[in-house]
RNA sequence: AGGCGGAUAGCUCAAUUGGAAGAGCGCUGCCUUUACACGGCAGAGGUCGCAGGUUCGAUCCCUGUUCCGCCUACCA
């Protein structure tokens, strides 16, 4: 620890110079604090690492956040956090880089660049692609970086220098190199298959993509009568009655003793001309659930497409890409003529309605009920999400989670809290391939070309099912108009673009129009920011990562595929720690939302409350594993507590402004050597807790010390001294004052960046900024347990004394009139009867040996051990209210006197409990006996008095 | 449907190898004492979700149960 000192990026302790700095303004103004340091650390460049020394590197990539984003509570939380980390770990000494960037967010931002245009009348087909892509640069350009503003503003200590954006130049890069990687291994493919097509934003999702939600819906019974036998009939439910014209086969139970005679016969699909065959599939059919016959819809259900593999079934696709029903394949499924009619061009929920009449027409609907089911819905624009049959890349990722989940089992990487180690591993287990494809123009194009030469036959097909052949038309306005390209054409895949097709030497060559899933890009981020593939000087130094931080939402979506891909191309794990941390919710435990109108935006409470006090609020809610319920009221107390540092800071100012700065004393009294050891003792908490990502835990001791030790006995007994400038303590006094106070504001620096700069600066200090002292460590010459015990029991003895008077309704700064107060007759008896009652009080608290000459006049004296206190007192002359309190505090002690007795006489307690449990429950029986002795005397002296 | 987590003061949350329940906010009373009323001092307030079990002793361990939250999932 101690070579960590002398590295550059750290400036040495020394002995504050003398230089006057100017005061702390009276009142704390967080605005201005803020705006000064916020602007200051960026100018000194105090946030760049220093990389000539040989620590050891600390780096957290920052997870981007969109570029459509603006900060909300939720990032004000992550960055928080980061920000903490970063600035703490920058404090020891340590190669620190917190590495800052923006996410291209592909379907996030295209839907809101295509807003845009829709509001002006325009169209991104309308545009065409290039001129569309350019409009979103040029939006990105606009306002892209508005949330790294709002990041700056709260006190992000990023490295601005080396600002990533997912579609720079070198990322870009890296999604080449890791696209064909992949490719050349056989670990991207293309094919054909089902997958979630959100039909308003006209793409393809991946499955965690896809947010669920139970609805309430409708299964229907519908009637499939037997093609040889149409007085018999299979009754199949379903709740997707409109799919029944993309049946392909009907599914029994292979030992489903109803239906075992049917299996291999047809049925005649209703509505249609074409029968289907019954098959039996044990592991599509759960006999007990509906009627245990099941139609199969390959094209329109993840599991009968499964199914349809299974038993070699047609897909018949029935819906267009914008989920409507279509002629063409209703005409290729045999539709009835006048149904087809009316059902072309409708929604899911039209047909839905109009496939119900015909059936009940034809009485084919058996029955109808209400049942519960899950829906789909894209997790950005809510739309909900239909099964589509297209051709899409897909990553395979079996091979690339094995070794993710082994580096978190055997601890490479820690998942912090542990528990949500399983939801990892659960998830990995059983992952499924990945569609990396969507039919959107803003993202990393994929880098495959086809050449049209070689695939003349049929390249191209509509979202309405129809192919056509490359030259039939025009290709890029195809492409425009959301046609695919089918599963069997021949990719080229390149980092760059090929002029020539290898095959054939033909130049007509074309790229793939889709784009990467967002998340693609992303997983590359720990590697990609830092110069990978090349193998840059920041790429050695900070890779890999030491701690990622994020909400659980990401988990999957991002986290996960990191430690694929990471594990894939660096040959070793992106980062060791990930630390989860809660979301954020509001006071009533709601997820915040627009909609709702429960939004805490930060940027209001910040400029409410102060930056320093949002960011503290945060950190002291950050307990893990449990979502932050974020009340208004608890950042109101924690500004408050930024005040209380801030007027600290004054008084200690004020007292030692003008003054010599003191030499070390030789020695130091109690209260000052009681402050120094809890002052270390407090370090070793806050960093124990920063250790263990307990950012909680640090805060609240910090609470903790700073007011309640510091400065509620700490100043309030240096103040006497303080105070004559001839008390022998003066200069011991403001030394501790001012050398503790400098501790405390390194010690608290990480959390409350600003006001800690402020006061640092305004006090006699050496160096630029407090962000470059180091972080407090141990001071194994400031322990000192004596002092800790008298200063405890002088805190014990005020209180107590406090509390005997509060008792009595004595204010205490009337003291000093009673002082001189003549006693009457009846004050005297008061005081005498409530003697035994204010002593029991006094005895549980206190040792005192004696509680003499009182009532002598009305000045109550007590003795302890090491001291002797006088406290002037005056009686409360309505009696009712004391009785009252008594009374209460008989009963208390009478139940928990019996309690303890029937434990200490219990044979089996003596027999089994440790011999120091049975002591010790034993002194507080004899204890309790003569405290309620006490109580008793003084209840019946005051009785008698009412 | 499965998995995980939570249930402790009016509110938000701590703590505990099982042995007298703790903070903050809020509330009540007193106090404008030259750091701070965004303050000080004191106080009230808890069958530690419900029911069983283990134990001399359970808020803590076990079983069951009820709510709430989250994650995962193909029950048509």
């Amino acid at each position: 620890m101690q070579a960590l000192r002398t590295h550059a990026n750290i400036e040495p302790l020394q002995e504050p110079n003398r230089m006057s700095s100017p005061p702390l303004h009276k009142t704390y103004n967080p605005h201005d604090v803020e705006k000064r340091w916020g602007t200051y650390w960026i100018e000194h460049g105090l946030f760049e690492p220093h990389l000539t020394n040989n620590n050891p590197s600390f780096c957290i990539v920052i997870p981007p956040p969109n570029i459509t984003g603006s900060l909300h509570i939720g990032h004000a939380l992550t960055y928080t956090i980061q920000d903490i980390l970063i600035r703490w770990k920058r404090m020891q000494g340590l190669r620190t880089l917190w590495l800052p960037g923006t996410d291209h967010a592909g379907i996030a931002t295209q839907n809101v660049v295509e807003r845009q245009l829709k509001e002006e009348g325009d169209s991104r087909e309308h545009l065409g692609r290039e001129a569309f892509i350019a409009r979103v640069w040029a939006w990105k350009d606009q306002s892209g970086d508005t949330i790294i503003g709002q990041l700056r503003q709260l006190g992000a200590s990023c490295d601005w220098s080396r600002l990533r954006f997912t579609m720079d130049e070198g990322l870009s890069l890296a999604v080449r190199e890791v696209f064909v990687r992949l490719f050349e291994e056989g670990l991207i493919y293309r094919g054909e298959r089902l997958i979630n097509w959100c039909p308003r934003c006209l793409t393809a999702l991946s499955d965690i993509e896809v947010e669920h939600e139970d609805i309430k819906g409708t299964l229907y019974h519908l009637l499939y009568p037997l093609a040889d036998n149409p007085q018999v009939s299979l009754t199949i439910a379903t709740t997707r009655p409109e799919t029944l014209l993309g049946d392909t086969a009907v599914a029994v139970h292979p030992e489903d003793p109803r239906y075992q005679q049917y299996i291999g016969k047809q049925v005649r699909l209703p509505l249609t001309t074409r029968t289907i065959p019954i098959v039996a599939d044990s592991i599509l059919v759960d006999r007990e659930f509906g009627t245990g016959a099941v139609k199969i819809t390959p094209a329109h259900d993840f599991n009968d497409f499964e199914a349809g593999e299974r038993h070699g079934l047609p897909r018949i696709s029935i819906l267009d890409h914008h989920a409507q029903m279509n002629p063409l394949p209703l005409e290729e499924a045999q539709v009835d003529p006048d149904l087809r009619i009316s059902l072309s061009g409708k929604s899911v929920q039209e047909a839905r309605s109009i496939v119900i009449d015909a059936l009940q027409q034809q009485d084919l609907l058996l029955k109808a009920e209400d049942h519960t089911m899950g829906l789909g819905k894209c997790y950005r624009c809510k739309t909900v999400v239909e099964p589509y049959l297209s051709p899409q890349w897909f990553v395979k990722t079996e091979p690339l989670a094995a070794p993710s989940i082994q580096a978190v089992e055997t601890g490479e990487i820690r998942i912090i809290p542990e528990g949500w180690k399983n939801n990892y591993l659960g998830w990995m287990r059983q992952i499924k391939d990945w569609c990396i494809s969507r039919q959107i123009w803003w993202g990393h194009q994929i880098p495959a070309w086809y050449c049209q030469s070689c695939n003349k036959d049929h390249l191209l097909k509509s979202p309405q099912g129809a192919e056509t052949k490359p030259g039939e038309g025009n290709l890029s306005e195809s492409l425009n108009m959301s046609c695919f390209i089918t599963s069997d054409a021949q990719p080229i895949v390149s980092r760059t673009e090929p002029l020539v097709c290898p095959q054939c030497g033909g130049s007509n060559l074309f790229q793939d129009p889709d784009v990467l899933d967002t998340w693609f890009s992303s997983a590359l981020w720990p590697f990609s920011t830092l110069g990978w593939p090349k193998q840059t000087e920041d790429f050695q130094t900070f890779y890999p990562t030491s701690t990622l931080v994020t909400g659980l939402d990401i988990l999957f979506f991002w986290v996960a595929r990191m430690i694929m891909l990471g594990l894939k191309f660096t040959g070793t794990v992106p980062f060791r720690d990930v630390y989860i941390h809660a979301l954020v919710r509001d006071a009533e435990g709601q997820k915040m939302s627009k909609s709702k109108g429960n939004v805490i935006d930060p940027l209001t409470k910040m400029g409410q409350y102060g930056t320093d006090a949002l960011r503290f609020t945060l950190a002291s809610m950050a307990s893990p594993g449990r979502d932050i319920k974020l009340a208004e009221e608890r950042i109101e107390g924690y500004r408050n507590f930024a005040t209380k540092i801030w007027n600290a800071a004054r008084f200690i100012q004020l007292h030692v402004e003008g003054t010599k700065t003191p030499a070390p004393p030789e020695s130091r009294p109690f209260p000052d050597r009681w402050i120094l050891s809890r002052l270390n003792y407090s370090i070793l908490e806050v960093t124990k807790a920063l250790n263990n990502y307990r950012f909680d835990q640090a805060a609240s001791c910090l609470y903790q010390f700073i007011w309640h030790e510091y400065c509620d006995w700490f100043i309030e007994l240096a103040k006497p001294s303080l105070q004559q400038e001839t008390h022998p303590d003066a200069s011991v006094t403001r030394h501790t004052l001012l050398e503790s106070f400098e501790v405390i504001q390194r010690l608290l620096h990480p959390i409350m960046p600003f006001i800690t700069e402020e006061i640092w600066q305004s006090f006699p200090h050496n160096g630029t900024s407090i962000m470059t002292q180091p972080f407090p460590t141990e001071n194994a010459d400031w322990v000192d347990a004596e002092a800790e015990q008298a200063f405890a029991r002088l805190q014990d003895f005020v209180t107590t004394t406090r509390t005997g008077l509060a008792l009595l309704n004595i204010p205490s700064n009337q003291a000093d009139q009673l002082w001189g107060d003549t006693t009457n007759d009846k004050d005297t008896a008061c005081l005498q009867a409530l003697k035994p009652h204010v002593e029991s009080i006094l005895r549980s608290k206190l040792h005192l040996t004696e509680c003499e000459g009182w009532p002598s006049g009305n000045i109550l004296r007590l003795v302890t051990n090491s001291l002797t206190v006088g406290i002037p007192v005056k009686p409360d002359r309505d009696l009712h209210q004391i009785v009252k309190k008594v009374q209460k505090h008989i009963i208390e002690k009478e139940k928990e006197y019996a309690r303890l007795q029937g434990r200490v006489s219990s044979p089996a307690f003596r027999e089994k409990a440790e011999p120091s449990v049975i002591q010790e429950s034993e002194a507080r029986l004899v204890n309790l006996r003569q405290e309620l002795a006490l109580l008793t005397n003084s209840e019946q002296q005051l009785a008698t008095m009412l």
